[in-house]
DNA sequence: GCAAAAGTGTTCGGGCTACACCCATGA
DNA sequence: TCATGGGTGTAGCCCGAACACTTTTGC
């Protein structure tokens, strides 16, 4: 077969995928039912095995997809996960991917039919394995990304209102922040367009909305500009 | 075999360990020469195939003494490498861990009888297939964690000076740092004691000596402190 | 007119940066 | 006495934290 590595070292090596999610509301975590042994019908994240011809990153992607419907998710490898027992079936090594999404985004319903399921971060069922660990790290790993990238803007739609922005920032680190000082360190990067429109749909007052302006953001970077949120 | 997972999506799986040292002097990074093909004769970092009984942290463990004979080296997990071709052979996954140690601490015969050598990170040969990949992001990550964690410490005698400390941290950041400001910041963590006794060895005034003080350390951290150098 | 959300400014303190001179000593 | 490396202090600035009242408007 192969003329160089030895045969019995071979393992069985998988991913799992740790999607979060921001529905306007709050952060939820999608989810499915196991449908194999062993474990065949508890909490899991979306998992498989990597074909022989594919990279890890796009097996994620594959996978992602096959259980959940979604597709052209950013995926950021999360850590790999190797303990001998962490598979009561066989030893399987497993490297965890992580993304944060726009659920309106995506097709709910095929998310439906796939049988995956939104859960809120504060009311996550016991899962399968050690799953709950990786989503535990997952979870640190979007916060930081969250506080040094604009991916904020990414989960709400394309024009929002401040309100809404300091919603998401605070459903992601679960902590409530100042209006005021929140307001001030966004605007002061001078990222987004302010609208003449205003958004009235929670307030009688309205609020401004805002956009993103990635050129902004592109030209600010490269003058040396690093994204920070203090949270 | 096996009564759960398919067979024939078993993958070859490797650990790879990225080594930085510090002599007092500079950043030197740990390589082997390639005993295998494909490959063979090439630099390259300390690799090897986890066993089936045995985690992927204390494959990497064993791999590592089994090429250069060190041991009781904190191995950090770095980033999994998962892409078809990055090894010629076969396709190969590889789990890469990274570490920053005090070359004198370890037998330096060992190493040397295990054909290991030690280069400055400023001259880094070839190294095979994506092993300077790994290098870089590692370089990243030791940056990182000598910048939030008190690794440094560790990293000198027992008894060290404040100059000494500097110049770990300009090799470690390969830039100039003010020493006043330096001395500031790491005085003002208080996690020094300064000693009555001065090191005369490379200047005739002679320089104080302080040491870590591990108690203070713990009991600043039980207290929500950051360790934190800037550079 | 009132309830509900939006919007806005100031003050304070801490920490980082930049910067230059004196000290101790062995040769 | 001089060359070498060690040691120290200050002023300015920026940024984050804390904090409360006014505005708008639909009901």
């Amino acid at each position: 077969m192969n003329p160089y590595y030895p045969l019995e070292d071979r393992q069985l090596l998988a991913v799992d995928c740790v999607i979060f999610g921001f529905d306007n509301q709050e952060l939820k975590l999608l989810l499915i039912k196991r449908n194999m042994e062993p474990g065949k019908g508890m909490w899991s994240l979306m998992g498989g095995f990597p074909k022989h011809d594919e990279g890890i990153d796009q097996a994620a992607e594959r996978v992602l997809k096959q259980l959940t419907g979604l597709q052209n998710v950013y995926l950021e490898q999360l850590f790999a996960y190797g303990e001998v027992d962490r598979d009561p079936g066989e030893r399987v090594v497993s490297v965890a991917y992580c993304s944060l999404i726009k659920i309106e985004d995506y097709d709910k319903d095929l998310v439906k039919e796939h049988n995956a399921h939104w859960r809120p971060i504060g009311d996550i069922p016991d899962l399968v394995f050690d799953h709950r660990i990786m989503v535990e790290k997952a979870l640190k790993r979007i916060r930081r990304r969250a506080r040094i990238q604009p991916i904020g803007f990414e989960l709400l739609p394309e024009k929002f209102t401040m309100p809404q922005l300091q919603s998401l920032y605070e459903a992601i680190y679960q902590k409530e922040l100042d209006k005021r000082n929140f307001c001030k360190k966004i605007l002061s990067m001078k990222l987004l367009d302010k609208l003449d429109e205003k958004d009235k749909s929670s307030s009688k007052k309205g609020a401004f909305l805002y956009q993103f302006n990635p050129e902004k953001y592109q030209e600010l970077l490269s003058k040396g500009f690093y994204f920070s949120v203090e949270v």
